[in-house]
DNA sequence: GATGAATGAGCATTCATTCAT
DNA sequence: GATGAATGAATGCTCATTCAT
C-alpha cells in the first residue's frame, strides 16, 4: 500500500504499527476464508470452533484473539462478503446509465459473484438467516438495503401507478430464495439462465411507470 | 393380539384400539399445541425438550413415546400447521370461480390464519427455515406447492407472454418474507393492509396473459 | 420422620413426594460425602467437577441437577458441616451450667469432631477461606457467630474490666489457626493435648471479670 | 552493538554487571509494585499475567524473564512486603527497652504500614493465605516467626505460670484476622483504634509472669 | 534483551436421550 | 403406559506459558 520501504516511514520507528495491523488483517482474512468453507459445508450450527481452527491451521487461542467467538466470526464473515459484493456492485453501476440497466448490471455482478464463489454465496444467503438473531438481523438489513436501491425505479410522482408498497422487499427476498434453492442443492447459479428471468421479474413491474418506456 | 373381531369388543381386550388411537391422537395435539407456544417464543434452537414437556404437562418419557425427539416434534407440528392451513385454503377455494379470485381468496385465508394464530405462523414461516435441514426441506416443499398452485394463472399457450419462469417460486418466497418480517417483529399481520398489496404483487404479472382481462 | 408407612400417608397417593425428597436428600448427602474427601485432599481450587462426580459415582448431569456448580456444591458442604457441628455443640451445651464450663464443653465437642472427621474439618477450616468470596464470607460469618457465643463471658457491667473489644473474634480466629496448622500438616488434632491449652487461651482473659472467680 | 571494547566503556567489562543487576532489580520492583495493585484489587486467583504486564507496561516475555510465572511473582511480592515490614519492625525495636514496649512498638509499626499501604497489607494478609500451597506455607512461616518473637515475653523459668503453649501462634493469627476483616471490607486499619486493643490482647496474658510487673 | 502472537490443555456446563421403576 | 432421574458426549472458552523475531 505504500511505495516506500517500511523503515523510511515515520511509523516504522516505534514498534511498527503498520506491520502489526496488516498482519492481523491478513490473519483475519485467512481465518475467514477457511471459515467460509466450513460454514458452507457444515452449516453454521454444526460448525464447531475447533473445525474452523483446524481448517485455518491456527490455535484456539488465536481464534479467540481474532474474534469474540463463533458468532462474531460468522458475523465478520457475513459483513466481509456483503461489503465486497456491494463494492463490486458499486463499481459496476458507477457509470450511471438508465435505471433498469443499472439494476440488471447489479444483478449480473451478484450472480457472477455467486457463481464464482458459491461457498460465500451459501454463507450469505443460506446460512445467515439461520445463524442466530444477530445474523438474521444483518440479513434483513441487507435485504432492506437492496430493496432501497430498487426504489429509484418508481416514478417521482408518488401517486403514479407502480408496484405495491411491499414490492421491493418481496422481490429482493424472492430472488434471494431462487438463489437459495440453487445453492442449497449444491448447484452454483448459471448466470446466463438466471439473469434474464430475474431481470424481468424485478424490472417489469415498474414498466409504464414513467421511468422507462416498454 | 385379540382373538375376537374388534367390533365385538366394547372397548375390550386388544387394549381398546380405538380409544388408544384416539387417546394418542389427543395427546399429540395437546403436546403440539403446547410446543407451538414454546417454539414461537424461544425459537427452535433454544427450545429444550424439557420446556416442551413442562408446557405440555407430560413426562419426558411420554414425549419420546409420542415423538422421536425434538426435531420430529417440530416436524410434526410444521406438518400439522401446514396441513390445516392448506385445508382451510382448499375449503375457501373449493367453489371455483376465476383464477385471480381464487388466488386472492387463498391469500386472504392464509393472512387471516396468520393474524389469528401468530404463534403457528411464526413456527411455519420464521422457525421452520432455521430448524435444521429436514425442516428446511419441508419449508421448500411448501413454497414449491404454493408456487405450483399459482402456475394455473399462466396461459395454456406456453409460448404466450407471461411472467418469467422463476416467478411463482420467487413470488411465494417474497410474500413469505413480508410475513416473516412482521412476525419476527412480533406484529401479527394486518389483513386489510397486506391483502391488497400482496394480491397485486402476485396477480398483476399475469395480466394480459389471456387468463383474465384487466 | 414419620411413624406411619408411606402408603398410609396422604401424600403417598399422588406421585410420592416424600420418597422423591428423601431420595434427593440422600443423593445430596452421598455426593457431599464424596466431595468432602476430594476437596480435603486436593483443595477447592484444584478439585474439578469430574473428580467429584467420579468419587460420587454419578453422572455430570446428575451433579448439575443437585447443585448449581462446583461453588454451590462446596457452599452446601460447608453449610452442612457447620450446621451439624453447631447442632452437636448445641446439644452438648444445652444443659446449662457455668459459662466457662459450657465454653470448654463446646471446644471439646468441636475438637472431637475435628479429630473424628479431619476431612470435614479441613474443608471447613482450611479450604473454606480460600474457596472464593462466597465461601470466605460464610467462614467470616461462622467466626463471628462463634465470637458472639463468647461474649456472654463478659460482665454485664460494660464498664468492668475485661478483654479488649477485638478479643472474641481474634480468639476464635486464633484457635481456628491452631487447628488449621494441624490439619494442613495432615495431623488430626489430639483432643487431650489441645483442649486444655485452648480452654485457657479463651477463658483466662475473662478471669476476674465477675463472671467467675479464678 | 558497540564498536568499542567493553572495558573502555564507563560501566564496562563483564557486560556491565552492576548496571545489569541494578536494572533488573529496578525492573522487578516496578513490576512488583504494579502487581501489588492488581493482586490487591482482583485477588490472586482472578489476576491474570496479562493484567500484571499491562499494569507494569512490559511484555509478557519480559515478565517470564523476571519471574517463573504468576505464582513466583506473587511469592516474590510477598517476600518483599514481609522483608520490608520486618526490617521496619527491626529498626523500630532496635533500641532495646522493655519487652512489652518493644512488642507494642512492633505492633504500631505494622499497623502504620498497613494503614499507609493497604494494598500491600491486603496482599500479605488477605491474598497470601489463598494464593496456593506455597504462599500458604510462607504465610504460616511468617506467623511462626512473629510468634517466635513473642516468646521472649515468657519467664526464663519454663515451669512458671504463663499463657498456654499455643498462645503465641493463636495470638498472632488472631490479630492477623482482625486486620484481615478490616482489609477485606476495604477499610484501611485505624492505628489509634486498633493499637491499644491489640496491645492488650497480646501482652496481657504475660502479666505476672515475671517479665514485667503490672 | 525484549516482545507479544500463538498455543492448546483443561474446565464448567448443557441437554437430548435412555431405561429402570 | 407413563415417569423423570441419570447419563455423558459435546462445546465454547480462558489463560499460563512458549518461542520465533
Amino acid at each position: 500500500m505504500s511505495s516506500l520501504p517500511d523503515h523510511l516511514l515515520p511509523e516504522a520507528v516505534g514498534r511498527e504499527p503498520v506491520s502489526r495491523a496488516v498482519l492481523e488483517h491478513h490473519q483475519r482474512r485467512r481465518v475467514l476464508t477457511a471459515a467460509t468453507g466450513v460454514f458452507a459445508r457444515r452449516g453454521y450450527r454444526s460448525t464447531t470452533v475447533d473445525q474452523i481452527v483446524s481448517a485455518a491451521k491456527i490455535g484456539v487461542g488465536s481464534f479467540y484473539g481474532l474474534f469474540d467467538g463463533k458468532e462474531d466470526c460468522f458475523l465478520c464473515l457475513y459483513d466481509l462478503i456483503v461489503a465486497e459484493a456491494e463494492e463490486a456492485v458499486g463499481v459496476a453501476v458507477a457509470g450511471g446509465g438508465r435505471w433498469e440497466d443499472r439494476v440488471v448490471g447489479a444483478l449480473r455482478v451478484l450472480l457472477e459473484l455467486a457463481a464464482a464463489e458459491p461457498d460465500r454465496a451459501r454463507v450469505a444467503i443460506v446460512e445467515a438467516p439461520t445463524a442466530g438473531p444477530a445474523a438474521q438481523a444483518r440479513y434483513s438489513e441487507t435485504v432492506a438495503r437492496l430493496a432501497e436501491g430498487l426504489h429509484e425505479g418508481r416514478s417521482a410522482d408518488a401517486s403514479a401507478e407502480g408496484p405495491p408498497a411491499c414490492f421491493e422487499h418481496a422481490a429482493v427476498a424472492g430472488l434471494a430464495w431462487t438463489l437459495h434453492q440453487r445453492l442449497s442443492a449444491g448447484e452454483p447459479p448459471v448466470v446466463a439462465e438466471l439473469l434474464p428471468e430475474m431481470a424481468e421479474f424485478v424490472v417489469a413491474p415498474y414498466a409504464g411507470t414513467g421511468m422507462f418506456a416498454r
